[in-house]
DNA sequence: GGTCAAACTATCCAGACGGAAAGTTCTTGG
DNA sequence: CCAAGAACTTTCCGTCTGGATAGTTTGACC
């Protein structure tokens, strides 16, 4: 049509526009602004569309969580895949600074899963994406059987990004990632005293 | 009087009543749910006091913030004082177990800075409370100069609290302070390869 | 060109909200 | 006992909300 170069958004696009709406008002004003509104008219459309897509404002919220989980399982975007811990600290340092409205959406609707039970599993499967890539990193620095050691690690990395989305400061990120990198090297060559025998022969 | 018994909060008291509760409200079901109607509720008076004590909305959250931090300056929670590894990962713990609406309502109102520069001290204040303790424990097990060790391991501890409130796993949260434990072991037999020579020899 | 379903807009309404202002109650001091 | 100020309640109102529903537009298919 004519008109068609006015129109924010393509015919049929609307459900993706609210999607990715809902994660910009999120991240930028808190869920307590993610209103049917405020959500359409940051995509473009109105919010009768909303309703129409989705029912309610609980299931938009729940379907842009889902929106992100599957577009990060086709990122991957915390594996550098190199075995270098230096790489991976890289990579997690683009991620926070790169996509701050992303992680930022992401912690909100994680401290929400507290209160709303159906975006657990969601939640779940957030954290064990995170955890795998930590896992296989750890592994090709040689460290993949350390009891507790990838939630340590990836506990620190969590912390790092949040606390970097809340108070940025490179600097101390960087000071912290190498005294971690510095740590996990320290325990490629001395490994921790309670490795099983087994693991520490091999 | 003789109706005192039928009043839920003492005459004068309903600041304080009001600023416990938004705490409340906050961890239990969001600052969405933080209107003045629903924290005079959960405070047992009417909406009209907040306006009265706080002006607006804004600020009794800017407030409540003020008073959690008040009281954790009081309690030193963080910081077990012995020296030991084990003692401080218990005190942690304990402390996201003990008290979850505190440590949940912190981590919205870290997030809420992010778009309320008025709340950004506050927050820096609450960092820099648990950033010393860090500190402090770290020097009594012999690691108090490894430069941005004291921010990698409040990053860990950070990222287990905000996991520990999401998802409860108490053995995940274990065997991450063990093997935590164990890298600061390792690292007090073994310091990081980049540690300044003067630090070395000292 | 017509039909039909999908996608979307416009309208409506009951209820909740923030906060201001007037009024009431309680406590303290003289 | 009274006055005054602090603390609190009640009332009001414009605005915003969620979501339902009727109506319109678009695109695909025959």
């Amino acid at each position: 049509m004519s008109n068609e170069s006015h129109r924010a958004v393509q015919y049929g696009g609307g459900r993706d526009a609210l999607l990715e709406a809902t994660i910009r008002v999120v991240a930028r004003a808190g869920l307590r602004k993610v209103t049917n509104r405020a959500v359409a008219e940051e995509a473009g459309v109105t919010h009768g569309l909303v309703s129409h897509h989705f029912g309610n404002r609980d299931n938009l919220i729940a379907e842009a969580l889902r929106y992100v989980l599957e577009r990060s399982l086709d990122r991957s975007t915390l594996e550098s895949g190199t075995g270098s811990v230096d790489d991976f600290a890289r990579t997690l340092v683009e991620m926070a600074t790169g996509d701050a409205d992303g992680q930022a959406f992401q912690y909100e609707l994680i401290l929400e899963s507290r209160r709303r039970p159906e975006l657990r599993p969601l939640v779940a499967s957030l954290y064990d994406t995170y955890r795998d890539a930590t896992r296989r990193e750890l592994a090709r620095i040689g460290l993949a059987d350390v009891p507790g050691l990838d939630h340590a690690v990836f506990a620190a990395l969590d912390g790092l990004v949040f606390q970097e989305l809340a108070d940025p400061d490179p600097e101390r990120m960087q000071s912290a990632l190498d005294a971690l990198h510095d740590l996990l090297r320290s325990a490629t060559v001395a490994p921790p005293p309670h490795v099983p025998a087994r693991a520490a022969r091999s």
